[in-house]
DNA sequence: CTGGAGTATGTTATCGCTAACAGTAAAGTC
DNA sequence: GACTTTACTGTTAGCGATAACATACTCCAG
């Protein structure tokens, strides 16, 4: 029923070599790798035939050869915790669209927040030799911290500027964001404040920003009145069930600060659909401002993250020294996140 | 300010081989070989020796070297068309659940749905050697089946099985899953329906699916009454503007369907906002079954893709071959995507 | 005490490609 | 016309590991 229909394949198994090319042309195989890496100087004459031998054949070159003859691995190690986390692919995004531009190329690796999986999806990276690390992050395993130090390669920790970096770094301050946040809550006269988000003994960002947040709310006078964490599930659906749960426990609550805006956006539609008065009643915001967010009924006040631009400038500095340039000040950024009150916190104090 | 503690390295900035190994424990490169990969017998004494070494000195083994030495590279080459959409991050998780068992590592490039890119792709991750490739859609250029039939590695195309495969094969038919969802709608009696989706000249899934829709419409007399396609965006949103529109523009539609749940979403929550009467005045439906809808105030109705199933079964498959399994008949698996009728479409026939 | 079967190591020859160096012929320089 | 320079192509020697084949040394059976 299925009909193999095989390419002009050689009939050998065997996989082709630059010397097949070689011989179908009728040049030395160092000719044939000029021709096809573009380097050096071939007569246009011989440029084709090589060409033409090598499209007909079906040769594709072997880069793990290449790589270890001429010790260099267009690779760009890219390590991140999570690939469900829609900020993530976003990163992505921002250093595929950088990097596209240059011969190096991503290798994604996740670790799942998890320390160990970090060092191994590292210590595996790292065997390959690539040209630069971009990581999440700025909290890693003295093994972890160690293997860069002595990769000899650029490493660009992202995400996070609250630490030391141990090449170059660029993010956002999480602690700020969280201070920025909860002081725009206290402006607006919000009092009675709520907190969820994710369990965080390993989502260090999460934490910064909380620990940011309570921090900020205690130089009012104020602190935390309740607060909730989850993990793993639908995170839309965890907000919406938090949120309920929270103001059953604290129904005097008048503001929900949520680590993330999937959970926030769950609590809106939850908020929404009960007919709470928000932002006048009880004041939301979450943190990250993602796209999803344009599409709600309400626009949940929240905080960009910039992650694409975090990861344009992250591969810019990979793509900068890979071109030979050396390490500078510059290469480590901290970007502002930008405060976006939706409709979701009010803009005047309120009159009590 | 920064104290940079470095490892006991050796000063050199030239990166640590077998032979430092080697000598730092007084045996050969071989010997040093065996203990690192585990193979071949080695005295216990001599082990401990090679690997307290080979941990003093930070040695990382080079897998470029390895990989040509040994003529076997772990990685598979993973083709997706986006991030962006859950939907591949998702498949992408159920093949890590599976590789992570095994010695395989999977690699990932997206094509963002453009055969040039993805013939890219491939070639680029082709020249790695990589143990096998699972690839999204049947649907490739002629030089990139080319290639894929010519790697001599187990080849698995993914999520779609409406076509002739290369190889291997997991996935739906979107075709049927298009006709179950119009039979679904037409036996709850909706007569009026109304279609929106991706701008699909190159979203191969997407059009079988209206494909399917359409052909089981026409089979019961009826046709879409009105249509409308979108590229970009927050898909939330543009759910939300294109329902708005196509209400306008076609007021007595009696059913919507959408060819993913995000946009569905968007329309939900634009109807719920209207008070428009879901499911009794208009009925909705989705395509994918995405977490998301659990957190929705109303359950949209949809149906799974399995992906992430398509994502395991297709790692196994890849596993298995790569542990020297010949191809079997069994490396063609049409899984069934199911129908969830959420609270968004009637369940019983309408009296009409 | 000789031989065969293990263990535990070392040696040698690639793997497929590229850097570096060597030609060789044609063209340009003074 | 001898001497560079330029344009092209080839030769040689690795890159850092592993496969495959030695080579020692035990240990024990017969």
């Amino acid at each position: 029923m299925v009909v193999t229909l095989s390419q002009s394949s050689p009939a050998t198994k065997r996989p082709l070599t630059l010397r097949d090319v070689s011989e179908a042309s009728g040049v030395s195989e160092m000719t044939v790798s000029r021709v096809l890496r573009n380097r050096g100087d071939v007569s246009a004459e011989t440029r084709v035939k090589v060409q033409e031998a090598a499209k007909r054949l079906g040769y594709v070159p072997n880069k793990i050869a290449g790589a270890l003859a001429s010790q260099r691995v267009n690779l760009v190690a890219v390590i991140i915790p999570s690939l469900s986390n829609m900020v993530f692919p976003e990163v992505l995004t921002g250093i595929s669209d950088v990097l596209d531009d240059t011969p190096l190329q991503p290798v994604v690796g996740v670790t799942n927040y998890l320390p160990e999986k970090e060092e191994e999806v590292l210590f595996e990276m790292l065997s390959w030799r690539p040209s630069g690390v971009i990581i999440a992050g700025l909290e890693h395993s003295d093994a972890s911290r160690a293997m860069m130090e002595n990769a000899g390669i650029p490493i660009v920790e992202i995400m996070d500027v609250d630490g030391e970096p141990i090449d170059a770094m660029v993010g956002i301050s999480h602690r700020r964001a969280g201070r920025k946040m909860a002081q725009a809550i206290i402006k607006a006269g919000y009092k009675r404040i709520g907190f969820m988000g994710t369990k965080m003994p390993l989502d260090h960002r999460a934490r910064k920003r909380f620990e940011g947040f309570t921090e900020a709310l205690a130089k009012a006078g104020l602190e935390v009145a309740d607060q909730e964490f989850y993990s793993g599930g639908s995170a839309l659906l965890k907000g919406r069930e938090m949120t309920e749960a929270m103001l059953e426990r604290t129904p005097d609550l008048d503001f929900l600060y949520y680590s993330n805006d999937m959970i926030g956006a769950g609590g809106l539609l939850y908020c929404l659909e009960k007919g709470i008065k928000v932002p006048k009643h009880i004041g939301l915001a979450g943190f990250n401002g993602v796209e999803l967010l344009d599409g709600l009924p309400r626009k949940l006040a929240s905080m960009g993250s910039e992650r694409r631009e975090i990861g344009k400038l992250a591969a810019q500095i990979i793509a900068r020294r890979a071109q030979g340039e050396d390490p500078s000040p510059e290469d480590r950024v901290e970007l502002t996140p930008k405060l976006k009150l939706g409709d979701t916190l009010k803009r005047k104090k309120r009159r009590d």
